[in-house]
DNA sequence: AAGAATACTCTACAACTGTAGAGATAACAA
DNA sequence: TTGTTATCTCTACAGTTGTAGAGTATTCTT
């Protein structure tokens, strides 16, 4: 039932990005595959993972003394939350500023320029034929 | 000294907005602006205001009983902290990726498309002018 | 000078996040 | 069966954020 559409927090990410890399997995596959960046302890992990099959962004299934978790959000709705949750503070909930701010931030280069323009020239024409 | 650069929250938000637009200002002054939204009594204005220059994101200067806040960072300076930090969170920090997820969000109408397209002409002008 | 109004301080608390030790269980190996 | 290993649970703590009551100080008014 998942009612809130909260941002995941950096640790929440942590978790949900091995979380989706090797899905269904068991805590201790994760604790593993943070090993490298992170170095948290099972018990760490286990609470992580615990609080987020409480708010709805994992779910969990026992097989005998094992817990398999499994994602209950997809990367893309995620994704869409962190942004439009910057968007909504940032820039009063407005998307082009943002992009507008993105373009002029001066961390792009002519080829990714370039690239964006060849996305939008793409979008158009579906938003187009749509309508 | 403000040695952290950690991305606002949405209090630090409305109080830092309200700061902005009435700069240099008074604690009650920015009560009173949150007002409409929010309904934050005078201590809890004050306490998040006293924090945020603990933070290094407000400074203070004292008039016999009267405290004036001002801001110590840009509207651009937050909101660029805020972007990369949802940029690194959910993108792995790559910028394209988030433009490309924004413009296929399917919330950019088609005329929003074409600004975008002209700002990023404009941009890219700049852009290749410079080097 | 007394009272009223305004501005400021201190302390506290609950929820959430990152953190983990210590103990309980279950499963397997010898 | 007993020790070892892998897995899981419980409890706790500190820091941050949102929240504010109650008290102190300063200033203005009459």
């Amino acid at each position: 039932m998942a009612k809130q559409n909260h941002e995941l927090t950096e640790g929440e990410w942590a978790i949900i990005q091995a979380v989706w890399a090797k899905e269904p997995c068991a805590a201790p596959d994760v604790q593993e595959s943070l090993g490298a960046e992170l170095n948290w302890s099972h018990s760490t992990v286990r609470t992580m993972m615990n609080r987020m099959v409480a708010k709805g962004l994992l779910t969990t299934e026992r097989l005998r003394n094992l817990i398999l978790y499994r994602s209950s959000i997809t990367r893309a709705e995620a994704q869409s939350r962190e942004v439009m949750g910057a968007i909504k503070r940032a820039f009063n909930g407005a998307m082009t500023p943002m992009m507008q701010f993105l373009v002029d931030s001066g961390e792009l280069s002519s080829e990714q320029l370039g690239d964006l323009e060849a996305m939008i020239k793409d979008r158009k024409k579906k938003v187009e034929t749509k309508q």
